[in-house]
DNA sequence: AAAAATTTCAAACATTTGTTTGAAAAACCG
DNA sequence: CGGTTTTTCAAACAAATGTTTGAAATTTTT
C-alpha cells in the first residue's frame, strides 16, 4: 500500500468522523453513527484508533497540525518585515483556518462548524500533542500583540484576544443559523465576506 | 403546602439540574447524575416533570422569563427617555443577566456558565415558550440597535448584535478558563470587572 | 503456491442511558 | 380515626453506548 493514503476505511472513518462531529459536536455522536456513514464495521474504530476518543483525536490532529504550522509561517514573515499592526495579526492567526476551510473536500458548512467547534467546544480535551502546538502558536500571538497595542496592559490586550476567539468560534458554528432567526433581514453570504466582517468588529474592538 | 414552594425534591431537582448543566451542558448530564446529587429517587424527574427535557425546560424557563421580561421594562424606559446609544441597548440587554448571576443562590461560576449556555450551546432547542419569548425581546433590540447606528446598514447592525452575544456567551462560559490558559498573565477578578471588558468591546465593535 | 501478517465482520460483552411499574410510604382531608 | 390523594422508592425495562472476541476473509511477504 502507498504510504500516506492508508487503508480506504481508516480514511473513510476520519472524513465520516469529521463530518459528524461538524454537525454534532464532539459529545454526542456515537460509534455507530460513525461506522455507518463510513459504511465499515463497528469494530473498526478500535483496530484503526484504539478507540473512539482515539479517532476523535486523529480528526483533530489532521486539522490543526497544518493550520497551527501555517499560522507560524504567518507571524514569522510578519515579524521579519517590521512591527505587525493588530489587523495583521487577526489575519495571520484566523487566514490559515479560512483556507483550510475553502480547501476543503467536505461540505463547507460542515467543515465551517467543525473548526469552529476546535476554539470553542468543550468539555473536549485535545490531546497533549495538539495543547503543546497551541500553546506554542499562544505565546508568539499573544506577545505580537502587546507590542501591537501600545496603550493597552498586557491584561487589557489578552483579553480582548480572548473576545476575538469567542466572536470567531461564536460565527464559524453558528453562520448558517442567523440568516434563518433574522427572519429575512440577513441573507446569506460567502464565508470570506462574513469574515471580514469579523474581522472589522475584532479590529474595532482592540483600539482605545 | 405552600403555594409556590413546590415539594422539597422538586426544588431539589431543580437546582441540582441548573448547577449541572451550568457544569457541563446540556448534553451530557444524565438524569442519575441529576437525582445523585439532589439525593432523590431516579423516578422522581419523571414524575415531576413528565420526562429528563421536560426538566431542563423548566430549569431554562425559571431563568429566562424573569431575565426577558427585565430587558423589556429597560428599553420601555430607555425608548421613553429619547433615542438609547449602543452601549445602553447593550446594558439593557446584558444587564438583567448580571442581575440574575449576582442574586442567584447557586455557586457564581455554575450559573455564569449556566446563563452562557443558554445564549450559545447547540443543539439544545428551547421551549416554544421560550423561543416566542426571545423573539419578541429580539425585535425590540435589534430596531433599536438599527436606529442607534445611522451610519450602517440593518444588515451590518444584525451582525454587529450577533457578534456581541457571541462574545458574551463565550466569556461567561470559559471565563474562568482564562486565567489558567494565560499562564500568570491575567488575574481573577469580578465579573462586573469583566462584564465592562465585554461592553467595551462590543460597543467599540459597532463603531465605524 | 505456501505462509504470514493484516484487515474485516457478526456476534456478544458489560455499562449506561431514559423511562415505566406497582407497591409502600407520606401527606392531606373530612 | 378512616379514606383519598400525593409522593417516594427499589426494581426492572428496552434501547443505546464503547469495547472485545475469535473466526473468516483479504492482502502482503516469502
Amino acid at each position: 500500500m502507498a504510504a500516506g493514503t492508508g487503508s480506504g476505511t481508516r480514511e473513510a472513518l476520519l472524513e465520516a468522523a469529521a463530518s459528524l462531529l461538524a454537525e454534532k459536536g464532539f459529545e454526542t455522536v456515537s460509534v455507530r453513527e460513525i461506522t455507518g456513514l463510513a459504511q465499515a464495521n463497528v469494530a473498526s474504530v478500535n483496530y484503526h484508533f484504539g478507540s473512539r476518543d482515539g479517532l476523535i483525536d486523529a480528526v483533530v490532529e489532521k486539522m490543526t497540525d497544518p493550520v497551527n504550522r501555517e499560522r507560524l509561517e504567518r507571524i514569522d514573515g510578519l515579524e521579519a518585515a517590521g512591527e505587525p499592526t493588530v489587523r495583521q495579526l487577526l489575519e495571520a492567526f484566523f487566514d490559515p483556518l479560512f483556507a483550510k476551510i475553502q480547501g476543503s473536500p467536505m461540505t463547507k458548512n460542515l467543515f465551517v462548524k467543525l473548526m469552529g467547534r476546535m476554539v470553542g467546544d468543550r468539555p473536549y480535551q485535545f490531546s497533549d500533542d495538539v495543547m503543546a502546538q497551541f500553546r506554542t502558536v499562544a505565546r508568539r500571538f499573544v506577545q505580537a500583540f502587546i507590542n501591537a497595542c501600545p496603550g493597552l496592559t498586557p491584561e487589557d490586550v489578552f483579553w480582548r484576544i480572548h473576545f476575538s476567539f469567542g466572536v470567531m468560534s461564536n460565527t464559524l458554528i453558528h453562520r448558517d443559523l442567523l440568516t434563518k432567526v433574522s427572519e429575512g433581514m440577513v441573507n446569506e453570504e460567502d464565508l470570506e465576506v462574513t469574515m471580514t466582517r469579523v474581522l472589522d468588529f475584532c479590529e474595532a474592538g482592540f483600539k482605545r
